[in-house]
DNA sequence: GCGACATACTTTGCATGCAAAATATAAACA
DNA sequence: TGTTTATATTTTGCATGCAAAGTATGTCGC
């Protein structure tokens, strides 16, 4: 099996340049919210569930620790997440939507939809395949 | 056809985390050039053929331009690649590889297969179906 | 109950990525 | 030729991502 160094033939690259991609696609979509695409991830995930420690966040965001720390600030100056402490565990932190957070969702509704639209001509089976080759390789990193 | 608002659903998900487990994993690899991703990107692109402009180098690695113009310094201050300026054009920059930049892709030359060695389990053939999704959808977005 | 080790987060320093503004220089055009 | 417009690259301000160090608090074992 040969493997050069051309970019053309590495995953890599095009990793790196599709993520940047829906990153930049994005940001109009999110504009309205007034947050980043990171910061869209977390929302999604506590509209999923909230009420959940910093750690269950990191973990299903797969986010860095120290970027969730400042998004987390960020989030409660715009108003749509608030931090409490753990009772039990001081060292804990517990994360909920306010009620602006929770209504958010309904304005972020349409967001999925509006993204399959620029993705005209990608064809939802295409998806679910490179969904299932992806979540293969991510198994590859552990 | 269903879309939600589900992070598991969603295909940016998948490529914000498998590009920077990527980032992640080159890392050590590079360690020996001292160098991080995206400059071994923009390395990889004058192994194939320097002596090329910045925004031919832009093209190629689809890098954001003020990234490169910081990159660039320091791949000089490395001295891995020199700045020189068009005669024809004031405005153009060509850059080039200093003979420790060319010397470095011998260095480099393992590193591909290095990184196949990381993804064991994922087969060739499911690497072409990656890449071929992955052209398509990079096709959605221009 | 105290000290060593483990956890949950935060902070820090560096390197991008993004968009927009700024520079410098060319090319086009009246 | 002087002016307008386009192009090439850099700079700037903000938001991560990464790794490592730091802080605070829990848990364990003797």
């Amino acid at each position: 099996m040969l493997v050069t160094l051309r970019l053309e033939n590495q995953l890599c690259h095009r990793f790196y340049l599709l993520s940047n991609a829906f990153t930049r696609a994005y940001r109009p979509l999110l504009e309205e919210l007034d947050i980043t695409y990171p910061q869209y991830v977390v929302m999604m995930a506590l509209w999923e569930k909230d009420d959940i420690t910093v750690a269950t966040l990191l973990d299903k965001t797969g986010i860095d620790g120290g970027a969730m720390s400042l998004m987390l600030k960020k989030l409660v100056q715009k108003d749509y997440v608030a931090i409490h402490k753990d009772k039990k565990d001081a060292r804990v932190k517990v994360i909920k939507l306010t009620t602006k957070g929770k209504n958010a969702k309904q304005a972020a509704i349409d967001i999925p939809a509006q993204m399959m639209c620029k993705l005209d001509g990608f064809s939802e089976d295409e998806a679910k395949q490179l969904r299932d080759l992806m979540d293969k390789l991510h198994l590859c990193f552990d």
